[in-house]
DNA sequence: GGAAACAAAAAGTCAGACTTATATGTCACA
DNA sequence: TGTGACATATAAGTCTGACTTTTTGTTTCC
């Protein structure tokens, strides 16, 4: 669902929003609407539209009488999903999954800890159904259907914590997942032990059992932290 | 600095933008953008790019033949700096401010122990700097200075966790913190125990002590978390 | 009753003319 | 030489009107 065609201004969005966010224009650098409607061969409109957005992502400022002028890293909105997307995508692909790691780190410990307080029947029994599922496919290389579970296991946690700024980075946990499985080494089998820990915190949920679901979510992520590590320390 | 005129854009969106996020427009509502460009008195052009942003924030959806739709609060970007200002600015203002006490909690203990890794030394000074103002304007009503030293404190904090995702908490923080400060209940002088909290968080921090940092900074959060039971338990 | 053709509605796109703010250079004056 | 006021050029901002495209709902015909 990586945006076909959200029309003309989409399209530009989609080649000029990752030049940025890749760094090609360092910040400070100016932009001219016209030249920039010239380049993408779009009308002057659709270049402002798309400039518009981007101004709304904090990535540009647009000033009269000096033009587009791009913004230093430290002040783009990272946490919108088309900036993280986009820089996913880019060169400093390895630094933005060690942050959003550290962000989840954070993160689902508390959340499960929550998600044992208010998860709903239908939601236990969808975390220990995807517990389940990556039990199944641990083994014998079906990496691609363990990350299926294993996304949809987070993603549940994260809604049932009940607190909707959580519930909004189940996507991002998605991306960083399956980076990892997709881009990183991952060759071999998921370690059991995080396996394992999975199914524990679907029991914890399950019992209430807030303290414990907290602790071992939070074994989960440091292993996460841990991988990452290894292959860049 | 809220805004005085960004434009003509500018002014739509920020009586759009509120109104949407307040739930005026319930999910589904469709808007047409010729009916809005007659209604603010502004050109085709102008309501396209306040539409263009609405829609990069996911607060609305345009299609053809259709019209632009409202969508749902679960789908809203409410990291957004704007939108979170928007809410905090409307009627669900108390489940906003709980929602992103709740977030701080989950990240400012871990921001924290990062800090007491990373800091330099000049974080560190500004640091105990802050801590000390804080304790000096912690009785008799001082409340506008207090606040100054604590937004700053918990800033420094997030920056010198070394993590961006974290850095870019530090206004929303300091939004949570003035809310508390002007809009909600604090009469009294701040809790002593939280402000000698502060200068031990400072002290972790400087001896390099992480653990010890990020438990006293648990401990700030939950009274944060506490302070708000009180109100609406 | 279902499929295909048709019509209408709203967003999308474009081109051109005009307005406004503002950075910068110029010149007079101290 | 420095400083202030003034002029000018520049690029974004705004408006308008015409045209295109997609999509939905209706109507017609088998």
């Amino acid at each position: 669902m990586t945006t076909t065609d959200r029309g003309l201004h989409g399209r530009v969005l989609e080649s000029l929003g990752p030049a940025i966010t890749a760094g090609e224009y360092p910040p400070g650098s100016v932009l001219r609407t016209d030249e920039l409607a010239q380049r993408f061969d779009v009308s002057r409109s659709v270049m402002r539209e798309a400039v518009r957005v981007l101004e709304s992502m904090h990535l540009v400022e647009s000033r009269r009488r000096v033009g587009v002028t791009v913004r230093p890293a430290r002040e783009w909105n990272v946490y919108d999903p088309q900036v993280i997307r986009w820089r996913l995508a880019g060169a400093d692909r390895p630094r933005q999954l060690r942050s959003l790691t550290v962000l989840r780190s954070a993160v689902e410990p508390v959340a499960a800890g929550l998600a044992a307080k208010y998860a709903t029947a239908a939601q236990c029994a969808e975390l220990t159904e995807r517990a389940l599922g990556m039990v199944a496919h641990s083994r014998g290389h079906q990496l691609e259907g363990y990350l299926i579970h294993d996304m949809a296991f987070h993603r549940v946690i994260l809604n049932a914590s009940g607190n909707e700024m959580f519930a909004r980075l189940g996507d991002v946990v998605a991306e960083v997942l399956a980076g990892r499985t997709h881009h990183e080494i991952m060759f071999e089998d998921p370690d059991p032990a995080a396996v394992t820990l999975h199914v524990q915190v679907a029991e914890a949920v399950r019992e209430g059992d807030a303290l414990r679901a907290e602790e071992l979510t939070r074994e989960i992520t440091v292993g996460a932290l841990q991988e990452l590590d290894i292959l860049a320390p």
